[in-house]
DNA sequence: GTGACTTAAAAGTCATACTTATTTGGGTTG
DNA sequence: CAACCCAAATAAGTATGACTTTTAAGTCAC
């Protein structure tokens, strides 16, 4: 992971984190600074500096001569990367990856739309890689050698959009993509629909063709989302 | 604002984050704590706690025996709405506006859509009285007041698709709309059509037309894209 | 009951002493 | 001369005690 072990402030907020995104304290409930020192056993330094950063995601408020209080879950910043892994490592996990679907649905065929707009030769020749390796890994139980592949084409495409908040979101995507590979049937390859559709983007992000490649792109984040209706309906 | 002048290490955030997403401090400049020390005037606590925030936004990394450095701006939390907020306070305002204008192109017909199939009939009512209001203050240099409005209705819009992560982009757009009235040329009513089109969008939501929702929809963001090109090709 | 005053609880801040990781450089050895 | 190891210097990390500031809540007079 990103912040393991750096640190006692890393452990404590690694412990404390999740704790509050998965529901452990609720909303309004109020942690003192002296209570957490006992609890994780560490200095007010370091506590201190981690209600900093959890209040810096709206996870918690502190206010003088209160406590340290949990705030309600609208305003947590969802989008802050540390709470999209803290929640799908939790309980909420469907309803977050539901989410995150969503917004891959959203956004990807329009990154896909300014890719085939900006893309330069190397990104396209990139794409063209990772789709055929796709092809390559489709059958036969390769399903950790596809994902790798499937993950890369993606960044490659959000990259390539030139918009620096797309490019940011590479990471969400290949959580959401690394947590469906876990948890679906491992046993059934990918879907060749869905394969085929990839190589379309390439070629269509090749051919500048930015019609195509949003449309094809949006045929594979409709296929995404329409999964998660079939698992849960 | 948001954070403004609630302590110490508040005061300090709001001096050196935006300095650091200014560029003023390039990435690969380190800063050494006893030097923000000094330089603030404050303690050793307050530096410690900023630079945990700042970490926490992958502004900088804090390395022992190195210093905080300042990361390369790929890597910064640019979802973080703090950091929203210090880049378009900044000097490269007008390419951050034109990063959020592309996101909002994406999201909003999406979220137009899911709210066509989710909308309470008290967000409805509110749609269309936001809708309502927008026409009533659309000609005759009511621009403050039509702002609040249009605002309001694109929150709706956002909230209302049941998308935790697309309600919470309303602060973003609020953030974007206001960034447009005060940049343009205030003299000028906002375009019919766009008006026009709110009414339509609350139209089909009202009547769970959500292919029709998200059409209207993304003509008014297409709208933004192209106002965008026109203020600078 | 309302309003002003007091009190106490909890976070905020500071200064200092100490610990730990890590880079750098120098010296030893093959 | 290269490779390697070790020691010293450096800057962040942690702990702690003393003090300040905010503010919720209780109390008293009116």
């Amino acid at each position: 992971m990103d912040n393991q072990g750096r640190g006692l402030h890393a452990r404590v907020l690694a412990s404390l984190g999740p704790a509050i995104t998965a529901g452990d304290y609720p909303p309004g409930t109020v942690l003192r600074t002296d209570e957490l020192e006992k609890r994780f056993d560490v200095s007010r330094t370091v506590v201190r500096e981690v209600v900093r950063v959890l209040e810096s995601m709206h996870l918690v408020e502190s206010r003088r001569r209160v406590g340290v209080t949990v705030r309600p879950t609208e305003e947590w910043d969802v989008f802050d990367p540390q709470v999209i892994r803290w929640r799908l490592a939790g309980a909420d996990r469907p309803r977050q990856l539901r989410s995150l679907t969503a917004l891959r649905s959203a956004i990807e065929p329009a990154a896909a739309a300014l890719a085939a707009e900006h893309a330069t030769p190397e990104q396209c020749a990139e794409l063209t890689e990772h789709a055929l390796n796709m092809v390559a890994t489709s059958r036969g139980q390769q399903l950790a050698a596809y994902l790798v592949h499937d993950i890369a084409f993606h960044r490659v495409i959000l990259r390539a959009s030139g918009n620096e908040m797309f490019a940011r979101l590479g990471d969400v995507v290949a959580e959401v993509l690394t947590g469906r590979t876990e948890h679906q049937v491992m046993f059934s390859d990918p879907d060749p629909e869905a394969v085929t559709l990839h190589v379309r983007v390439a070629e269509a992000v090749r051919a500048r063709d930015a019609a195509r490649a949003e449309a094809c792109t949006r045929e594979i984040t409709v296929g995404a989302l329409r999964e998660l209706d079939i698992l849960a309906p």
